[in-house]
DNA sequence: TTAAGTGCAAAATCTTTGCAAATGT
DNA sequence: ACATTTGCAAAGATTTTGCACTTAA
């Protein structure tokens, strides 16, 4: 199965139109091992998806839970492809997250488990978001 | 000591002048319990301060470490009081947050400390932020 | 065939910038 | 007195909406 089939498969699943603007979006963002920016995914796409298209791919796709939105430092949204447990408005993402600060990617932190915390009673929490700041690998050397 | 002296004095401290927009500005973040958003700022303050002056203030206290800027659910900027130990550009904030999924606020839970996590060694990890998101007490009742 | 999705134009927001007038020290 | 800060107007950027045309199923 090849990776265009693959993101074919996710979009019929969850009943949306396989087009090429959705693709390409899927595309791109699968391929980063960080989570995309908007304006980056702008960027990246050029010419080949209208920018108000990127903003509703993004969105069903974020409501029918295959992408999942973080904000970087600058509060600029950006998106990374849900893990398989992921469903509409509930995004199991239990894991850290890391945000340099120089380049500003997010980087899923696979192995940084989301720690038990004890919440204040009158909290009903629902979900436990971990964020590291600090510089990446890349921008260390540079 | 009054409130306004006390506001008075933070901004003396950071060789800020004292005007009537910062004061008010001032006053409205440090009598919220939680971070308040910037259109929430905007609508408490009403004409009393004008927009661009709003912008002006949020961003020399924050660079002052006098607030710091958190993002809400939707990428929304929000501000609370830095504790003492804050200065520009580095802001010790070693709790975590809680932002309620409905009224939006962010309260600070300075009885959670942040974790210590084992970052990957290719990561320069400076900060741990945690956001614990839910219901709050009040939107809990309603 | 036909409902869903796209792309353009245009509106509505949000954020920044420039500058003269006002204000704090 | 003089540098800072404000408020307005205006530019720039981001995000949303409406609608005719296109396309996937």
């Amino acid at each position: 199965m090849t990776d265009q089939d693959q993101l074919t498969a996710v979009l019929k699943d969850k009943k949306l139109r396989v087009t090429k603007p959705r693709l390409a979006v899927l595309e791109v963002v699968s391929r980063a091992h960080a989570a995309v920016s908007q304006p980056e995914l702008e960027r990246l796409l050029g010419h080949e998806v209208d920018r108000v298209t990127l903003y509703r791919c993004l969105s069903a796709f974020e409501e029918k839970g295959i992408l999942h939105k973080v904000f970087d430092l600058q509060g600029t949204a950006a998106y990374a492809l849900c893990s398989s447990s992921c469903s509409a408005h509930e995004h199991a993402d239990q894991h850290a997250h890391f945000i340099c600060t120089v380049c500003q990617n997010v980087y899923c932190l696979e192995s940084v488990a989301t720690p038990t915390l004890a919440i204040p009673a009158e909290y009903q929490a629902t979900n436990i978001e971990v964020n590291v700041t600090g510089l990446c690998a890349t921008c260390r050397r540079d």
